[in-house]
DNA sequence: AATCTAGTGTTTTTT
DNA sequence: ACACTAGATT
């Protein structure tokens, strides 16, 4: 810390003002990174004193504002570098973080606290571990040991698991430590119907267990340093000491555990600077309460209020289409998107001084859809655009595997962003596991999932007499293990095989000393047999399970320590894969926050879909605005062009599910959209085309949607009319709202159909 | 202890 | 359709 504060020495540690006296700026003369910013987002980078919330629009330069302030506090020697906490959601946002400071301060800056929730966390428990009742070099589980140890206390609790899924309960337990609520303060009324009522005991004994096992959650990593700083004022008063400013961003996703984190935190110097977007509050799910940002003022009072709203990134047309859809939103702060100046520039280099406008395609079904979407990346590649540059944004992930199949097909490069990441897969969680167990052998967990990996005859039985003996004698299964073999106690090859792995963690123990982890972890990996176990499997996929385990090593190399590496792991947990390249990008909505392109499809927008039928079930309105929240996010990633579709039918599990276009499509402005697609022609064109079923033999219309847009017509249907659709059939109207009718069908019964797809009979 | 079979549930998932 | 899991089977 003292190395801190003379590297900024150069200027003045007292000065209070922005710029210090022997600054070479001044106000007429700002430092660069200053003179780059337009008023309001200067104003938020220099209002250091007292609460701060910047309500950042999407593209409106959030990141550069974040990192600006945090490059003036040192400048203007305010605070040293490890006396600022500047806390994101990501690894991408705290690297791009980091990355930028250190360019804008010209050299790589040391013992900043800079990182997301869950690695500060992690880092303060590590400190404190010992009031926590855990030691320093706790293991951090991920969601699989997590629910395999629930499972374990379940049975040990007597609560039948197939009664009551463990994945229910995880969830529940979950959501009470995203409340910053241990076991001990779960409030009696909020024992669940489940369980026969003993949720809070299991989640009682599942802490009790993690602590047994020097382990601890996801959710502990908050959970457990909010309670140090809540109950111990030592430890609470050295951080006040420490932290005298506070920067956060995407303070919409916090969830109470980490509000009140931070809460703790600020209470020293009350210098909190939340950065955030109450429009881009897409993980309510998770936990996030975006009530956090809303209650900004009152929770901090005398906040100084800063809004972004001059955005940098899309054209007029997209912006206008995005604010028309997110007013539809009720309890927001309010905020405007307006274009900033350089996007009147990238108006006029995309063609026309308004930009684009977004494109609405209307498709028969969803195979046509991935066509579509194929087609037009493929004629804009042609047209000279970069694929880097186009992402297809999508609800759910099925939804890509239509698309990746057209993709593949037309040979066109794309890349699924989110999906199995490296450190999720069979043979990396394995090679960890022997990691774990290495280190720490402990780490019961780990030991059981590789005891008998690559098989070598320990069962059931001898993993029940192992922890019949852990238990009894309060010792790690290990322990236990060799305790068992020492004892004779285990049989056959159940008893060479234990010995046998004892034997080579011992060895292996010794080579981690003398020759490091690296040739320890090779080492381990094969004479353990688990590499042979790939070499001799036959499966097509064995071979690429071998390359990632030389991944793994490669990976490995790169940490001093196996358990700096571990960490890494468990905190950050990244796909290095086919990172960039000359690709379409294909991912989900909520994957794609944070993210620009040129170009964005939105594809499926269709009620049921997106809106998601059962968000809506779950949460109603509120589903309902974060699903339109969603849908803003989508709009927002575009730069110059946006191509919206939905299709009438989707392939679902086995069959066909149709589908009627989302409410969504109804809140953008006319006037910002250019409608097109098969199943957006007239009906007079339709009646004359063959019956649509089956599918299979439908002539195709290729070309449908690069056909002159025309206006849907209107029908003049009332209740009570008699019409005809494509797949249901004949029916009779029983209500009409706007452009959607309801109508019982005499073969399919009622169904909610657009007006689009039914003709007068 | 390994393998087969019937049953189940298929939204999003920063760490 | 399909993948994954728990339970039964050999």
């Amino acid at each position: 810390m003292a190395g801190g504060l003379e590297q900024v020495g150069a200027f003045s540690m007292i000065g209070s003002v922005s710029h210090p006296a022997n600054s070479p700026w001044t106000p007429s003369h700002p430092a660069p990174y200053l003179a780059r910013l337009n008023p309001e987002q200067r104003e938020a980078v220099e209002a250091l004193d007292g609460p701060l919330l910047v309500l950042a629009g999407a593209g409106t330069g959030k990141t550069r504002v974040l990192t600006a302030r945090f490059a003036h506090i040192l400048l203007t020697g305010r605070a040293a570098p490890s006396q600022v906490l500047a806390v994101t959601f990501t690894n991408k946002a705290a690297r791009e973080m980091r990355e930028r400071v250190a360019a804008m301060l010209g050299r790589p800056v040391e013992g900043l606290w800079l990182g997301t929730f869950h690695a500060l966390g992690a880092r303060m428990l590590r400190r404190h571990a010992d009031r926590a009742g855990l030691s320093s070099n706790f293991t951090i589980l991920d969601a699989d040991d997590q629910l395999r140890l629930l499972k374990q206390v379940m049975e040990a609790e007597r609560v039948d698991a197939k009664r009551w899924p463990p994945p229910a309960l995880m969830a529940l337990i979950q959501r009470w430590k995203d409340r910053g609520l241990p076991p001990a303060r779960v409030p009696e009324s909020e024992e669940p119907e489940f369980a026969g009522g003993r949720t809070r005991s299991v989640y009682a004994a599942y802490q009790a267990r993690l602590q047994a096992l020097n382990a601890a959650d996801f959710g502990d990593l908050l959970l457990l340093p909010t309670e140090l700083l809540r109950t111990d004022p030592d430890i609470l008063a050295q951080y006040h000491r420490q932290f005298r400013y506070i920067l956060v961003d995407e303070y919409q996703d916090t969830n109470l555990v980490q509000y009140l984190w931070l809460r703790l935190l600020a209470q020293g110097h009350r210098n909190l600077c939340c950065v955030g977007d109450d429009d881009q509050s897409i993980y309510s799910w998770r936990g996030a309460e975006i009530e956090n940002i809303l209650r900004f003022e009152k929770d901090f009072p005398g906040a100084t209020v800063v809004r972004l709203e001059r955005n940098y990134r899309s054209t007029a047309p997209i912006l206008a289409a995005a604010a028309a859809l997110i007013a539809h939103n009720e309890g927001r702060l309010g905020k405007t998107l307006r274009p900033g100046a350089e996007t009147e520039t990238a108006g006029r280099a995309a063609g026309g001084a308004a930009g684009e406008k977004i494109q609405l395609v209307a498709l028969w079904d969803s195979d046509e859809e991935a066509r579509m979407v194929g087609e037009r990346a493929e004629a804009l590649r042609r047209a000279g655009e970069s694929l880097a540059e186009m992402a297809v944004l999508v609800r759910a992930g099925f939804q890509t595997r239509a698309i990746e199949e057209r993709l593949i097909t037309i040979g066109l490069p794309y890349r699924v962003v989110g999906g199995l990441r490296f450190y999720e897969r069979a043979e990396i969680r394995d090679a960890l596991a022997y990691a774990r167990v290495l280190v720490q052998p402990a780490d019961d967990l780990a030991f059981e999932r590789i005891v008998n990996l690559p098989r070598r005859g320990v069962g059931e039985t001898a993993l029940r007499a192992m922890h019949e003996r852990a238990r009894a004698e309060h010792t790690p299964l290990s322990e236990a293990a060799a305790r068992l073999v020492a004892a004779g106690a285990l049989r056959g090859k159940a008893r060479e095989g234990v010995a046998f792995l004892l034997a080579g963690f011992a060895r292996w123990r010794a080579q981690l000393e003398a020759e490091g982890h690296v040739i320890a972890m090779a080492t381990m990996l094969d004479e353990s047999g688990y590499t042979t176990m790939w070499q001799q499997d036959t499966a097509p996929d064995a071979p690429g399970r071998l390359e990632n385990l030389k991944e793994f090593l490669r990976a490995l190399a790169e940490f001093e320590s196996l358990a700096g590496f571990l960490d890494h792991v468990a905190l950050v947990m990244e796909n290095e894969a086919n990172a960039d390249g000359e690709r379409v990008s294909l991912m989900t909505l909520h994957a794609a926050k944070g993210l620009e392109f040129d170009t964005v499809f939105l594809p499926g927008w269709e009620e049921g879909l997106f809106p998601n039928q059962r968000s809506l079930d779950e949460g109603g309105i509120k589903s309902l605005e974060e699903e339109r929240r969603l849908a803003y996010v989508g709009l927002t990633r575009a730069r110059r062009r946006v191509i919206v579709s939905h299709a009438a039918n989707r392939r679902l599990y086995s069959g066909w599910q149709s589908a009627i276009p989302s409410r969504f499509l109804d809140e953008l402005p006319e006037s910002e959209i250019e409608r097109s697609g098969s199943a957006a022609l007239g009906r007079a064109a339709r009646q004359a085309a063959p019956v649509a079923f089956p599918l299979q033999v439908r002539p195709r219309v290729q070309e449908a949607w690069e056909q002159a847009p025309r206006p849907p017509q209107r029908a003049a249907l009332a209740v009570g009319s008699r019409v005809f659709h494509e797949k249901f059939g004949y029916g009779t109207v029983t209500s009409v709202e706007n452009d959607r009718l309801d109508v019982t069908f005499e073969t399919s019964g009622p169904k909610r159909v657009l007006d689009r797809f039914v003709v007068a009979a």
